[in-house]
This record gives C-alpha cells, sequence and structure tokens, in this order.
DNA sequence: TACAAAAGTGGAACCGGTTCCACTTGGCCC
DNA sequence: GGGCCAAGTGGAACCGGTTCCACTTTTGTA
C-alpha cells in the first residue's frame, strides 16, 4: 500500500514552493510564470498528484458535495431524480452524497446533521414536511437549499423546483370530463404535503368549472408508504356510487394500486378509466397501457443542480426562486368514453 | 450565517483542553474523568457542537464513506441496490457517494479518480470490465473494493458478492425444459462480462443435461445500454424455426425485451413461454405476470457493506472473498407447456 | 535612466480535528 | 514514608491543502 504524493511532494521535486503549485491549481488565486506552470504540471503528470479533497474542504470550509435527500431509492421517480442529479452534479465537478428519509422525519432529521458534518455544500430534497426548525438551521449555517418536487409552505425562502402541480391534476380531470365521466376518484398524497394539497386543488378546480359537484368520499390521501394505494382502490371500487374514472396521484402508490386493479380484475377502460401520475418504465408495458403524467425528471433535475450550484458559487440573487415546470399528459389507452349506464 | 462552534470553543467553554474533548468523542483514545466527560458532554449539548467531518478525514487519512459505483440509478435493479446499501451504510454510521458510469469505462475511470481524491474508505461497484489497472491502484492506495453483481475475472483478489449466476440460468431453462420446450432463447448481456457468461454456461448446462443441442443462434449477448434487448427479441422471433421458450438473462433489457414482445403481440405463455431475470416493480403487473428469477438484492447490500466495511476496520482476514448468493425463481403465468406443433 | 506599478515567488499561518508525549496527580504496596 | 505505576491532563505537532503578506524581479512609462 503505497503512499499518495501530497503537494509538498509536487513542489519538492518540481523545485518550487507550495504556494506556486497550489496557483497552478487554482488559477484564479495568483500569477504563476509560464515556464513554473509548465514544469509543474509536468511534476503534477509524472508523480500522478491529485488533491485530497479533504484537505481542501477543511481549508475551505465547505465541501464541493451536494447532498440529495430522497424517501427511497427504491421509488423509481426518485430513483431516476437521483440518477438525473447525479449526473448532472458530475459534468460541474460535484459529487452527491445520497441519503433516504423513508419518509420519517427522525431519518430526515438525522440525514440533515450528517450532510451538515460533511460541510456540504448544498442540498437537494424532497422534505418530508417535518424539521422545519432543522431546515432554518442549516440555512444558517450557509448551506444552500433547494426542495425538488415538494416543499414546505412555512419555508417561504428557500428555492423550490417542482411541476405545475394544481395544472397537472387539472389537466387530468378535464380530460376524464371530457370523455363523460362524472365521478372521478382521486388517490393524492397526504394533505400535509404541498404537492398533495395542489393535486386536490387542481381536481376541485376542473370538477368546479364543470358543475360537478365534488364528493369528499371520492377523494383519499393516502401516506407514501405502505398499501395505503392498493385499500384506498378497494375502498373506492367498493363505494354504492362506485367511481367510473380513477386519477392516482401519489406517485409512491401508482404500484400499489394498479396491482390492486390488476387483482380486483376490473376491466380498463371499460369499466374504468385510468390516469396515474408519473411516467415509469413499466407503464405502458400493463395491460392496457396506462395514461400518464410524465413529470419531466431531467428538467427538475438539472434545475436543482443548477440552483445549488448557481447559490454556492453566489451568482444567483438573493431571494428565493419557485421554479415550475410542466408535466406532459401522455394519453395511452386507459380511459374511454363513459358508457350511460351500461353497467346496470 | 453563523458559525459552527469548533472542538476548541467546546475545550475553552468546558474548561478543559482539546485532547479531553477529543478523547471524550472517540472513548477507546484514553481516559477521561468521569466528572468531565460529563461536563464537556453539556457543552457540547449546549453549544450544539457536531465535529467536522472533514477535519477528521484529513487527520486519519481516509473518510468513513464509500463509493458506489453503479451503471445508471434509471435502472431498477441498480436502484433498488443502492437503496439498500445506502439504508445498510446509515445503520454503520457510513455515508455514500453514489457515481453512474453508464457502462463506459472512461466515465468509470473518473469515478475512480474523484472518489480516490475524496478518500472514500471503499468503494462498492458493478466494473464495466475496464479499468484493469486503476482498479489495482485503487486497492494498492488502500481503498477496499467489493465487486457486486458482477466481477472482473483479471482481478482474482477482489472481493466479490454475486448471485448465482450460473446455476439461476440453470434452473431457468430447466423450468422450461421440463415444460417440453426445446426451442429457448438465451439474450444475456455481453459475454465480456462475469454475468453474461455465468449464465450462458448454465444455460448450456441444462441443455447438454437433457442432450438438446445448443444453438448458438438462439444465443444473444446484447449490451447494457441501447436497445438491443428488443433487437434481439425481434429477430429471435424472426428466425425460420422461432424459440418457444425465452430467457432474458441481462437485467438491463428486460424492459426494452418486454416492450418489444407486447408490440409484436406475442401470445404469452401460448406462444412464447418467458423468463426474465431480475424482479421489478412492475413484473407482476404485465399481461400475463412474468416469471423472474429474483436476485435477493437485500442480500447483496448487505454483504458488500458487510464486507466493506468489515476490511475498512481491518477485522477481515486477507484473501479475496467470493461471496454467491442464492437467486429464487419465481413462477408466475409467463410459461405453460409447449404444445406440440399446435402452431403450424 | 529612474521609478512606480505589476508580476512572480516563498514563508508561514490557518482550517479543525487526532495523537503522541511529557507531565502531574493520586492510590497502593512494602 | 518512599517509591512506583496507572490514570488523567494539556501542549504541540501533524494531516494537506489555501491564502495572506512581504519580498524580489520584471515591465512599462515618463
Amino acid at each position: 500500500m503505497k503512499k499518495a504524493p501530497t503537494i509538498r511532494d509536487v513542489a519538492a521535486a518540481a523545485g518550487v514552493s507550495v504556494s506556486v503549485v497550489s496557483r497552478v491549481l487554482n488559477p484564479e488565486s495568483g500569477p504563476v510564470a509560464p515556464a513554473k506552470r509548465e514544469q509543474v504540471l509536468r511534476v503534477i503528470g509524472e508523480l500522478g498528484y491529485r488533491p485530497r479533497a479533504a484537505a481542501r474542504e477543511l481549508s475551505a470550509g465547505h465541501a464541493l458535495t451536494v447532498g440529495l435527500v430522497v424517501a427511497d431509492l427504491a421509488n423509481p421517480f426518485f430513483a431516476h431524480l437521483a440518477d438525473r442529479v447525479v449526473w448532472e452534479a458530475r459534468s460541474h465537478g460535484v459529487q452527491v452524497v445520497v441519503m433516504t428519509t423513508q419518509e420519517d422525519p427522525h431519518l430526515e432529521a438525522d440525514s440533515l446533521d450528517t450532510l451538515l458534518d460533511r460541510s456540504v455544500g448544498g442540498v437537494i430534497a424532497t422534505p418530508t414536511g417535518g424539521n422545519i426548525e432543522k431546515w432554518e438551521r442549516l440555512r444558517d449555517l450557509g448551506v444552500n437549499v433547494v426542495f425538488v418536487d415538494r416543499t414546505i409552505p412555512e419555508l417561504e425562502d428557500v428555492d423550490v423546483v417542482s411541476i405545475e402541480n394544481s395544472d397537472s391534476a387539472r389537466r387530468a380531470t378535464e380530460h376524464l370530463i371530457a370523455l363523460g365521466h362524472t365521478r372521478i376518484g382521486l388517490i393524492t398524497g397526504p394533505t400535509s404535503t404541498s404537492t398533495g394539497q395542489a393535486r386536490i386543488e387542481g381536481y376541485r378546480t376542473a370538477l368546479e368549472n364543470a358543475s360537478i359537484v365534488v364528493d369528499p368520499m371520492l377523494i383519499r390521501d393516502v401516506p407514501f408508504r405502505g398499501d395505503g394505494g392498493g385499500d384506498a382502490v378497494g375502498s373506492l371500487l367498493a363505494l354504492p356510487d362506485s367511481p367510473t374514472g380513477l386519477i392516482v396521484a401519489n406517485t409512491a402508490q401508482v404500484q400499489s394500486s394498479v396491482r390492486r386493479l390488476v387483482q380486483v380484475g376490473v376491466r380498463i377502460p371499460d369499466e374504468l378509466s385510468v390516469i396515474v401520475f408519473d411516467d415509469n418504465p413499466w407503464t405502458e408495458l400493463t395491460n392496457p397501457p396506462l395514461n400518464v403524467i410524465r413529470q419531466p425528471i431531467d428538467m427538475l433535475a438539472v434545475h436543482s443542480i443548477e440552483l445549488v450550484l448557481g447559490r454556492m458559487q453566489g451568482r444567483l440573487p438573493a431571494g428565493a426562486r419557485r421554479i415550475e415546470v410542466k408535466a406532459d399528459f401522455v394519453p395511452r389507452n386507459s380511459s374511454a368514453p363513459l358508457i350511460r349506464s351500461a353497467a346496470s
């Protein structure tokens, strides 16, 4: 097990001082004579010298690292998001430390402490909704925070990147209304989350615009974890006047919901028109392929990284940015016009 | 933006030297009088002191961090693996820096350099197959490497955690043979990878045991990236004597392959019996639900972390460990007995 | 040619931990 | 009561970078 060369080894071998080597490494920090620069670069190549990140971090007080805090990498949405974030970060020479919360505020708090210890320059997170003081403290300590996908209403001065949740839900609902459906079930995330609220709002708007009375029984807010989606499907279908349309607007519960639909054997789209939030690799492999609201994950990732790095480099004006990107509605074959009382 | 307290602040506030505080933090490094320990802990609590990881790393020469190098977090297998690795690492107080290679050796080399700069204590990776010298150099510099899922034959002294690839392929093949199939297509990863080789080997073994002649035309090794799976499906089905059974043993190409099957409209299992490698969230949502070889991802993650941390703490004997875990065959409804010449 | 400004250089402090080592206490035993 | 060993403590060096500052050498201009 060899020992890696340090900046002093390089300086000695090149016959210059460490200051010069350091300035070769960080050109903006001072001038170096062209000849010496060459010389130093040559020695660096020969020795295979690479600066230790830890030393730089210690001196700089913060790391060229961002934390990514998501619920769960087993969820394809977060996995895909993480993939893009890692990719975008790499193109900026930044590393990503990934932590998962499992939607548990305690684990989230823990993750934030850990990231704080690591002096990360920024954090990109889908917050659980708790830990408000902790997020504030993080920001007070100079860590740049960007919320992605969701937000926390109380934290007004945090940057947010999300999709147009309300608008997307409205469009999905309008699609079903246009097909003649009036009893439309909605499965969302908890009403304590911004996405849950916004999607319900969009759903209501669409119904109210069409003068359809909103039946609270048709709205199910279920937790992100567990099998609440399937249960909601079950109880919606068991309703005396069961819905003919269903919007699953909880990305973490799509799988559970669809599994139940398959188990129960409802005929889609004949008996039930379905639209789900978020395009997964498999939504076009089901029978029939599902209509989806596709979140532009690439855009979410790009904007998040841009924001967090922009803040880290101090080249963004003060004041929170709220970026909302449009989500596409992808029509496939899981919705059909309502056949009036065909079932009775 | 406040400034976080340092160990010297704590020492001053507690009326002791930094040495004492350090010893309170790392009990094994020396004795502290119980009274002072209390005192120090109290001050730490009051000040909200947290040690900077960078300082510790610089001093220790290595970080309490492991690198996870996978192809692509958009692939559910890797995503799930990453999820479990992050989870297991957390329970040991270790952070995970995730890097993706997109199966490109250059990006892989780059990732390794970056991880080296960060002085990570270990790396868990699914190697692309290239960069042999780089992996060796990494190990020479004291970074503990564990390959997961795949391996590189040339690197004999690296720990490996994988499933019983050959055995799994053999069992899948035997399942189809038992149903009467003799023309069985196999889609694997590149033959340059250990998994590709081992799975082909298992497939051949099963066929040879059953005295079925191996038709090389039925074996398709396709790259992990791109749409090779779908293309292979297309050309296999276009064969004059097309297969009645198909094993997709390339996790990254399952989606592409199944998509093509759906597009072409082959009736499964009537016209084609299918088994795919790796259980995804969606394999039971397709029509019909797919028979799968389920990789015990939790086990892979647990063993990988155990190995890498064990090495980091020097509590593992020298010599490479090769851990092979059994993969389950999960029968669902995508295979059926061969109906002799029913199609002709 | 003279002199100010700019370019180039090296020494040393600093970031915040860990650890070695020398030193002071105290308890125990003979 | 003297001597010894262990427990407890603090000072200071060290890890490997960055950066400030003082100093020397150019360069440009009057």
